[in-house]
DNA sequence: ATGGGCACCTGGCTGC
DNA sequence: TGCAGCCAGGTGCCCA
């Protein structure tokens, strides 16, 4: 599900429900996710202050007094802040009740997710220890990704998909930037020049900064901490719109698969 | 080191 | 109506 822009969007919509908060219960109905819940987290979780709510890449880290919790969202995970009696449906994971009354639920129908806790610094974590610059911060530009993509012969796609040199991205805005950096998702890494890699690098940053001001991108289970899901699907240009008219010169969108997962693109406007 | 493929899950849709 | 098959926002792990 979520990449970069939905999870941001969580955590705004969390943040200012959880800061400063204390845990008072942590339940968990059902802690198969993708790593079983660790039984023994919610007693030691619960009595701590949030202290912040961070994000890592695709990661959320609430940052508590002695640890931090490590939540993903998998593919189809979505958090929600709720009045602590609120009913439970299907696929509700885990709650964690705060002293204001509100708690933190986890929905997960497919159970990618994960919800980990650590006592060390979360950053050399071994889930994060390895994952690229941050793609809105000031260390991913053209000539990180140009060394990045050096003598590699994976297809650029798949290399937008790989955490270890870019992250946030996943496979709707891949596509999506790539058509704005009007470079076809087959080619190879080891082929994009310098000037390719500052387009790309410009429509990582845009296509993910415009889509966290949608509130992100909803397929189907997807919804923002206050339920509501991202609005960014109708500004979409390639994703999802195999056959359809390209929405700059009318070509028509096409789809291939690459590494099992769909792309789309327009074999007008990219080369 | 790199790349390819599979695995983990549930649910919704399509077509017979 | 039922059911098989395919597809879906991710990523760790195993193998060549």
């Amino acid at each position: 599900m979520p990449e970069l822009p939905e999870v941001e969007t969580t955590r705004r919509g969390i943040a200012r429900h959880l800061t400063g908060r204390r845990i008072r219960e942590v339940r968990v109905h059902d802690g198969r996710l993708r790593w079983p819940v660790d039984p023994g987290m919610a007693a030691t979780v619960t009595g701590q202050r949030l202290l912040a709510v961070q994000r890592r890449a695709k990661y959320l880290l609430l940052r508590l007094e002695r640890g931090t919790i490590i939540l993903h969202l998998g593919m189809s995970g979505s958090l929600r802040v709720l009045p602590q009696a609120t009913r439970r449906l299907a696929h509700d994971h885990l709650e964690l009740v705060l002293d204001s009354g509100q708690m933190l639920r986890l929905n997960d129908p497919r159970r990618f997710g994960s919800c980990l806790y650590t006592k060390a610094d979360p950053a050399e974590h071994a889930l994060l220890r390895k994952l690229a610059p941050e793609p809105l911060g000031p260390d991913f530009d053209a000539a990180y990704l140009h060394a990045a993509a050096r003598r590699r012969r994976v297809a650029v796609k798949q290399l937008l998909l790989n955490g270890q040199l870019v992250t946030g991205v996943g496979n709707i805005y891949a596509s999506e930037a790539l058509f704005r950096a009007r470079i076809r998702p087959q080619r190879r890494a080891g082929r994009l020049s310098l000037g390719d890699c500052q387009r790309l690098v410009r429509a990582v940053r845009a296509v993910l900064a415009l889509a966290i001001r949608a509130g992100g991108t909803t397929l189907r289970d997807y919804v923002g901490a206050d339920g509501n899901p991202g609005q960014f699907r109708q500004k979409l240009y390639v994703y999802e719109r195999a056959g359809r008219p390209c929405r700059v010169c009318r070509t028509p969108i096409r789809k291939l698969t690459q590494a099992q997962r769909s792309s789309y693109y327009c074999p007008s406007c990219q080369s």
